[in-house]
DNA sequence: CGCATTTATGTCGTAACACGATATACTCGA
DNA sequence: TCGAGTATATCGTGTTACGACATAAATGCG
């Protein structure tokens, strides 16, 4: 065990157990939204990484697609597995590869009709819970020194 | 009742582009939370389910110990998953299991000194990483609420 | 231009974990 | 006391993200 005062990882001030509150109560709107989504997903004979991959797709910046690496990075995953993922939503007629515009290494992820489709439902669903559950899932405020509104 | 006067799927307004890339956003942010969690929780010897369950006792609303069931609540798990969730975390000297003050089906699940040092050192970590990322993590705000429209 | 290096993706085996089905112990009310 | 309901435990299973490794294309530099 080398991990008591080895590093110069100075924890700040204890938390309160107001502090504790805050951060598991956050953690549980959080684990709430995503038992959501997951139901709802499932519901609509989907996986919850499929859905994911699908908002990634259509609500990345500017485009409707994405490389694999690029989708690795919005879904936070390893390249391979990203890879995985896409495969088993092709297999389902979700998302198609197609080549890249500009690079033959890579790959053009993008929806098709039936995923379009599929997207659209959920992402409905979705933006409706957010809206249900509002401040459940707002991040804590810590007393701040910068005049927190509290 | 259901808001929805159809059966079928009447999904209210479609989705903007926008809203969308709003929606990726928020779960991105949510992932993004959740990798650093991760990353910062293995760096301790723990697994994320370990952290959360700590979490979810020290923040419990009130006390700072729970039973299996409350925790299930907590977690958004199955019971039987909290249980041999909490078996994995008692093998590593985090959590104990006592007898229910008022119920001898139930247990009361605790945590340990060591459960405590390292719950509150990764916890200081988590608040510092929720004041950093800031408002990458803000729920969407969407235009139109509560206007009438659908 | 040819080769080394870096980047993008694919394949395979593995481990973690949440789950359903099932089993047991306890509580409570009539 | 008995039966219905609740709390937790046990076992086997399926999904999935991962590391290690492999292939292919772009890039840079002489």
């Amino acid at each position: 065990m080398q991990s008591d005062t080895m590093h110069d990882e100075q924890v700040a001030e204890p938390l309160t157990k107001a502090d504790f509150e805050a951060l598991a109560r956050f953690r549980f709107g959080i684990r709430r939204y995503l038992r959501f989504s997951e139901q709802a997903v499932r519901d609509h004979g989907l996986t919850p990484q499929q859905y994911q991959l699908m908002l990634a797709l259509k609500g990345f910046p500017g485009r409707e697609w994405a490389s694999v690496s690029e989708l690795a990075d919005r879904l936070q995953l390893r390249h391979h597995s990203v890879g995985e993922l896409v495969n088993r939503a092709q297999a389902q007629d979700l998302v198609t590869k197609a080549p890249h515009p500009t690079d033959a290494r890579a790959v053009r992820v993008e929806m098709t009709r039936h995923g379009e489709r599929a997207l659209a439902r959920l992402s409905a669903l979705h933006r409706d819970e957010l809206r249900r559950m509002g401040t459940a899932l707002a991040v804590p405020e810590w007393s701040d020194t910068t005049g927190g509104a509290a």
